[in-house]
DNA sequence: GCAATGAACGAACGGTCGTGCTATTTATCG
DNA sequence: CGATAAATAGCACGACCGTTCGTTCATTGC
């Protein structure tokens, strides 16, 4: 993922040219989706020739998967980074789900999580971009998971669940939001996905607090 | 949702044909994307002319409305109908989940579920097809909520959980599952979904069957 | 048996797509 | 300042898209 190809030390015009396509690429794509964006659109959107757009990457292909390496850079920024500022353990654990949260909520893309929509339009179509995203979205599963057995070491979580279950679910609950905010603009979602995962987190505690934690069983309000 | 345009009580041949290709439709659509769905290429699979195909919808638009309408059928027989065998309350809402995630993993839709799919492609892209995807969603969502409801008014689960909070994780859960295994081929996520689903409601459960219920809170192994 | 109707076909249209070529501009450095 | 090379523009190509048109074929009703 190099930052900026360097000549005698000094940033080349193309680089900047590149990032701004890029810039633009990435919403573009959430939105209307990888394979919808045309570099036709791409170039008029930023007034600038079809072909010295599409000089700048050589084919479709090498632009989409820019694209995908474009908005794995900005995911990490968004989450990964601002999470890894809060205390070990179950603080960051719990920062990494409500960032992610806070990014789909935000729009940090216009079209919701750049990675929920690409994967969902590529997980059927093998080739280099489908295995991209799929890498980046591994290294998030990981972030998450290696979270976890953090909070478990840290003494958190209980050592006895199953962290790459628990990772599952926690990341579900994102997904879920994302998917019930772009489809009804339900904006609520985000709350119920932050409360699935604070009672979640909370269950999976050493001390749990509060009255979201073990619940004595205690006869139903109305029987059968 | 007609079934069969009929004239004097027998079936046209232009309705068998329309079955036959939104057969096709779905199982392309699910995998290329809605969009990606081409008239060429569908009527090349069927071994038909394009405009043949053409004429029996009159547009793309008119073709995409119907492959939905088509897979919304699928669904709900797959799914809501079998479900509906099961025992009322907390069998049927379980049977419902279950049912959802089969369908998933036994691929009824060769790129996995239509709607996840359809609904990640035309979230960002406003018109006639989001909204019927919304709607048909938003009848599986009401579904879930529905049995949830159903079960708290049997006495299966507490009166006091939120039932929309409930019915938000459970299919969070679906969806998880349906996309670690269109991503990454992770059969596992079956049964991490399955045991989300049911740790989730043996806890909204008014009776908790087996280790899953509430917990007796106990020192962590590792203390930090 | 014949006319009428609807289904399917083949060819072609205008448009957009990604992609290659060649020229022109622009920045950099001896 | 002028040489040099990178960056961008202009243009055209071939492929494919959805769509239209006129025709052919099979079925149906009188």
């Amino acid at each position: 993922m190099e930052l900026a190809r360097k000549v005698d030390g000094r940033v080349q015009r193309g680089e900047r040219t590149r990032r701004q396509i890029l810039d633009a690429a990435v919403h573009i794509a959430s939105v209307e989706g990888l394979e919808g964006l045309s570099i036709g659109g791409l170039a008029q959107k930023l007034s600038m020739s079809k072909s010295g757009l599409f000089a700048a990457f050589g084919s479709k292909q090498e632009l989409q998967l820019a694209t995908v390496d474009h908005a794995a850079q900005i995911f990490v920024e968004q989450i990964v980074r601002p999470a890894m500022a809060a205390p070990r353990g179950l603080p960051r654990l719990w920062a990494l789900c409500d960032a992610k949260l806070e990014y789909t909520q935000k729009e940090v893309f216009r079209g919701g999580c750049f990675f929920a929509a690409a994967s969902a339009e590529f997980d059927g179509r093998p080739g280099p971009v489908r295995e991209r995203i799929a890498a980046h979205m591994k290294r998030w599963l990981e972030a998450i998971l290696g979270a976890v057995e953090r909070a478990q070491r840290e003494g958190h979580l209980r050592a006895d669940v199953d962290a790459a279950q628990l990772a599952f679910e926690l990341d579900s609950y994102a997904m879920g939001a994302n998917w019930a905010y772009q489809l009804f603009g339900d904006a609520g979602a985000f709350d119920r996905a932050r409360k699935a995962t604070k009672a979640r987190l909370d269950g999976a505690a050493v001390r749990p607090s509060g009255r979201s934690g073990p619940r004595r069983r205690k006869p139903a309000a109305s029987s059968n």
